[in-house]
DNA sequence: CGGCGTTTTGAGAGAGCTCAACATCGGTGG
DNA sequence: CCACCGATGTTGAGCTCTCTCAAAACGCCG
């Protein structure tokens, strides 16, 4: 069981290949995630764009290397994906993947799942590391944190703890929080921070 | 399938429960990985240690979330889990948990392993965008890219990509490799970067 | 040859880091 | 009960490093 690369796995569910130039797409951010990918040849990797439409790296696919794997469970892909050289994938079908996963346990279907959010969850911290701007990288950081009905932010241990989440030193948090509440972009209150535009 | 958290699916594999009071060390980087968690109370979360000492924070879970899945295939624990509240967790054994994945198919035990590389692999991307300095960010990126006996990185597509996986202008990448050639830590040659030291 | 994207170097400005001082809070012990 | 202590929270001042804007060399492809 041991790091047979995803084209050997699922080579039943294998639908297509197709060949990519230099710079091609081969999914945007959005698209209804109908497939999962194997690099044949050259390298692509997938991208999300910041607000200033400054592309993010997540991650880059070498040959033998999967993409969009974490999608399974997704109607959508949530990155973008860029041919960095002129490439081939391989294309293999989300349904026939799921059929093949589904002789597995329930356990096992769960499990693969959990991961995938996972996934998803430590691509969203790459991209708030990403951003360099402080304000902008805490905003996002809250807006990844709040409950969305309230869109309050409960704060888990102390705000040290926070700055390095983020990444940036507590007195650089502590003038952004500052800033951010002088604006009217936050309210702060014991142990929560509101979000407030 | 969807969104079963980990405690209800594997309650089979329950070894015990542990509490843990603020600030102490659920593991540490480096321990044998015998056990993967779920907090059921307050707040674990997952760090490494930057060379200065500094904590860099790679996960954060609260009650409901798993912890350390991804160490499922792995020999040691690759992090630190450390109570950011006083927190109690459960505590599952590894062999357990893989003696009842063991009843999926191959390709399910197979893509579960995939996963698991993928969430190892995005936690390197983390780690590498909380490096501030410049030097030390691409050094650690050339680390991780390089051929272990060769220490050579074939670099996928131009500089100016390199450079947005770093999250560096790629004006700063130039100056930097610049720096890094003219001080002996690196030498360049077209599409390949030796690591000297 | 001409154009486009990458690579490279320069100069200046701005943002965050560092060092430092101080306030605040909770816990501990005399 | 209060003094003390350590950790967190907060603000100030200066400095360094990276970003930004700019210009030019280089290589590649039509």
């Amino acid at each position: 069981m041991k790091n047979i690369p995803f084209g050997e796995l699922f080579s039943d569910a294998k639908a297509s290949v197709r060949s990519l130039s230099q710079g091609e797409m081969l999914f945007t951010a959005g698209d209804p995630a109908t497939h999962i990918f194997a690099v044949l040849e050259g390298c692509v990797r997938m991208v999300r764009y910041s607000p200033a439409g400054d592309p993010v790296s997540m991650h880059t696919a070498r040959p033998g290397d999967s993409l969009a794997e974490a999608s399974l469970f997704s109607d959508t892909y949530h990155c973008a994906a860029e041919a960095l050289l002129p490439s081939t994938v391989a294309c293999y079908g989300k349904e026939k993947i799921l059929a093949i996963l589904n002789g597995s346990t329930e356990e096992g279907v769960a499990f693969i799942s959990l991961l995938c959010r996972h996934v998803r969850s430590l691509r969203a911290i790459a991209e708030v590391r990403s951003i360099r701007n402080a304000s902008d990288r805490v905003m996002h950081y809250l807006l990844l944190n709040s409950d969305p009905r309230t869109m309050k932010v409960e704060l888990a241990g102390s705000l040290k703890d926070m700055a390095n989440e983020l990444t940036l030193t507590h007195e650089t948090l502590y003038r952004t929080l500052a800033k951010l509440e002088k604006t009217g972009m936050i309210a702060r209150s014991a142990g929560v921070i509101k979000i407030l535009r």
